[in-house]
This record gives C-alpha cells, sequence and structure tokens, in this order.
DNA sequence: CAAAAAAGTTAAGTATGCTTAATTTGCAAT
DNA sequence: ATTGCAAATTAAGCATACTTAACTTTTTTG
C-alpha cells in the first residue's frame, strides 16, 4: 500500500513539522522533494483519504498517527541502513547518506531488524539523531532547541548535530562543535541571525544556517 | 532510464535464454514475472525500440549487447548483495534471496563496487553462480551441462548448484552433492526424466527437477 | 481596506506499467 | 491444403505519479 512516493511524502512532512503542531505547507514538501505543489496538493488528498494525514487546503497537511507511523518506520530504516554501511564498509556519512536515500525503501522488516541486531540496536546515530525502534517508538530525549532560539546568554550541551556534509562537519569539529560538549551562548545578532558563543572558553561565531544545524539542552543547576 | 520492471525484463530474458541462442518467448517471461502476456508483449515492442532487445511479433525477443550489459549489472548487483548480507548478518542463503531481488534495483555503482572491494572481488558465489565484474565481464568458466543432458555413463565434476531453497541444499548436502565434487553418471529413466549417478560409490538417484539445479563439467583424462 | 502579489489548488494531459477482452497468427493434425 | 486450437498480440482501460497552465484563496502592503 505504501509506495516509494507516499513513503517519502510521509517522511518529509514529518521531518518538516519540527516539534510545534502547526501544520505542514504543501508547498514546502513540493520544494524538499523536488516536484511542483500541484502534485503535492494532490497526494496530500489522496493521502488525507486514506487517513495518512488531515488536510485542509490552503491550510496545509498534518500527520495523523498512521501517518506518523508510517515516516518513523522510513526515518528508521533510513539511519540503520546509512549506520551499517557507514560500519561494515567503512564509508563516510556522506558517501551512505544518498545510498540511504533509496534503501530506505527497501529491505523486508525482518532484515532492518536483523541489522538493528547487528549493530547493537542503537538509539541515537553518531550525530544524535534518534532512530525508532521496531514498534516506531523514538528513545527518551531531553527538548532539543534550535541553537538559534536559544535565550543569550546561557549554559547548554549539545544533543545534535545534523549537517549530512563533511565539509562542515570537519569545520565544526575544529571548533570542538561535538556531541555532549557544553557551550555557553553569549549573543546573536538581528542583523543576520548569527550566533556567538563559547566552547572550551573561546568565542566562536557561527552563521543562521549553521545554527539550524545544531541542537542543544538546558543544562541544569 | 532503466526502470525496475525493464531489469526484472532484461534480467528473466538474459537468464532464460541460457547457451542457446534461440529466441525467448514473452509468454515464458510473462510467467516468470507473474504478470499476464500481453504485459510483456507491449514491454518486448518498447525495450526493441530503444535498442535493448530484438523483437518478431510472435517469434520471441533476443538479447542485444546493451540488453545483456544491463542484465549482468543486474546480475552482479543481486549476488553482491546477497554474499554481503549473507557475511555480515550471518544469515542464510534463503534468508538473504528475496532481499537481494529487490536490492538489486537499489544502490549505486560506487557502492556495489565498495561491496565488491569488501568481498574481495569474487568471481563465484557459493553454488558456482559466476558474478559478472564491474565492466560486466564474466569469469572464465568450463563449459556448464545440466544433469539431465549429460552423457550415460559419464565422468564430471559438479560446477554449479543453483537451488534457493535451503530444504534442498540440505538434501543435497547430505547426499555429497556439493561443488567440485566428482561424480559418475550411471543412467537415465525416460520414465520421469531421473537420473542415478554415483557419489563416493554410492548410487543415488534425483527427480528431474532435482537434475536441473546441478550443472557440470567433463573431467578430462 | 482594497489591490497586488504570493501561495496554493484544480484541471487537463503525459508516461509507465499493468489489466482484461478481442483479435490475429502459427502450427499441428487430419 | 485446410481446419481448428493454442499461443501471442493488439486494443482499450486503469492507477500512480508526475507535468504545465489556468484559476482561486490568502496574505501583504500601501
Amino acid at each position: 500500500m505504501s509506495t516509494v512516493s507516499t513513503e517519502n511524502y510521509l517522511k518529509t512532512v514529518y521531518s518538516s513539522a519540527g516539534t510545534g503542531r502547526k501544520p505542514v505547507s504543501t508547498a514546502s514538501v513540493a520544494k524538499k522533494l523536488g516536484i511542483t505543489n500541484a502534485a503535492t496538493s494532490e497526494m496530500a488528498k489522496k493521502l488525507a483519504g486514506n487517513g495518512y494525514l488531515s488536510y485542509a487546503p490552503y491550510k496545509g497537511v498534518e500527520l495523523t498517527e498512521k501517518g506518523k507511523a508510517v515516516a518513523l518506520k522510513v526515518i528508521r530504516r533510513h539511519r540503520l541502513w546509512e549506520l551499517f554501511l557507514l560500519k561494515t564498509l567503512d564509508l563516510s556519512w556522506e558517501q551512505v547518506h544518498d545510498e540511504a536515500e533509496i534503501l530506505e525503501h527497501s529491505a523486508s522488516d525482518f532484515l532492518i531488524d536483523k541489522i538493528d541486531q547487528y549493530l547493537d540496536f542503537p538509539s541515537f546515530d553518531p550525530h544524535g539523531a534518534p532512530i525508532p525502534d521496531a514498534d516506531g517508538k523514538l528513545p527518551e530525549m531531553p527538548e532539543q532547541i534550535e541553537l538559534g532560539n536559544c535565550n543569550f546568554p546561557g549554559d547548554y550541551k549539545i544533543v545534535r548535530v545534523s549537517a549530512k556534509s563533511n565539509e562542515i562537519m570537519r569545520y565544526f569539529s575544529g571548533l570542538g562543535l561535538k556531541l555532549d560538549e557544553s557551550i555557553t551562548t553569549v549573543k546573536k545578532l538581528s542583523f543576520d541571525n548569527s550566533v556567538t558563543l563559547l566552547i572550551d572558553n573561546k568565542e566562536v561565531t557561527l552563521s543562521e544556517k549553521m545554527c539550524k544545524c545544531i541542537f542543544v539542552t538546558s543544562k541544569k543547576g
């Protein structure tokens, strides 16, 4: 019943929704999938009819539980394929990403569970992205805040670095921006939304686009 | 340009052609693919138009070099995926077969070559099936004769056991029917085309269907 | 608060890859 | 050689997943 197109659609809506409960515009889905708005509107109608999402014309779409379950399954397959290829073939993150984009629609539940077992049932990938379990349940995790939405000043811990390109990941590593590192936000410039922060007592400024890749959690105490 | 449907079509024609240069009937392709004759006739017309095969209505299809290249590429991907999953996940032949049937249409050339490298560039799979190299070239191999088409009596060596089911593979193993084993054919019953042969000086009789899974080569001297 | 711009939808049309039903072709038996 | 049947093809139709183009709704803004 769920085709490659519908899986990609639901996955995209899920990822676009973020934490907010606002509906996702069909146009933003179109942009991410590289297809026309017309196609995503039509698809919204069909998926709503099948109970995967709710859709009010001109108001966007919102996943139902059924739709979320499909999205989480695809995300699970994607991340497990990535990790599996990363580990067995010694490839880079950049090299496995596009492969996983295709493979996420293949392989039986049986095979995916075997891969999960081989990897010792990981809850997070090396960038901090959570991996849904076989029942589509996400691991417990602290509330993630996009770096740009922090308080200034404030003490935080990095819980996710979601860039897919090696170039930017190397740049982040060079700055000491890694999972579980502690940082202190200093200020945000309204001019271009760039953010200045302290890592290891060194001051660093990141562009708005960079900030969108970095998620943190408040440090208690 | 080459879709899952066309890849499966060309792969099926290639496998059906055997060693003979006779055209393959569109109906036999239909049967193997589980679709109607109408669909395979139509597909034949289209693939002929694209130069993948030659097609004369009512006379069957024959792959061109271009078509063979696609078929060999799919077969390469299939066998490498099988071996890769077999080796990394410790699964059985039966368990990986259906997965490979899907995965053979996914993954980039880059990834397939990495898997090839990981497996140390195998020329044959564990059942004796040849694996085309990255250029689509098959390894050198002795002429393979289906067990049913041997001379009786005659001395042969087993070069391929192509059954996909574990049940029959275990049965064959129990009889000592393995790759590189020497056998002597005794007789073939015209009643049901069953074949009697000697393995380790023990006499064994195999059904016609079993014989179709076993390929041998003449022993010189 | 209207008018223009932007965002989103609907309608019509296309390609792929199937289906069923009607038709044609090839061949085998007399 | 002709008839009759089986094999194969063509024709018509359907579902999916897109496209472009015309239209409608929403949002912005002066």
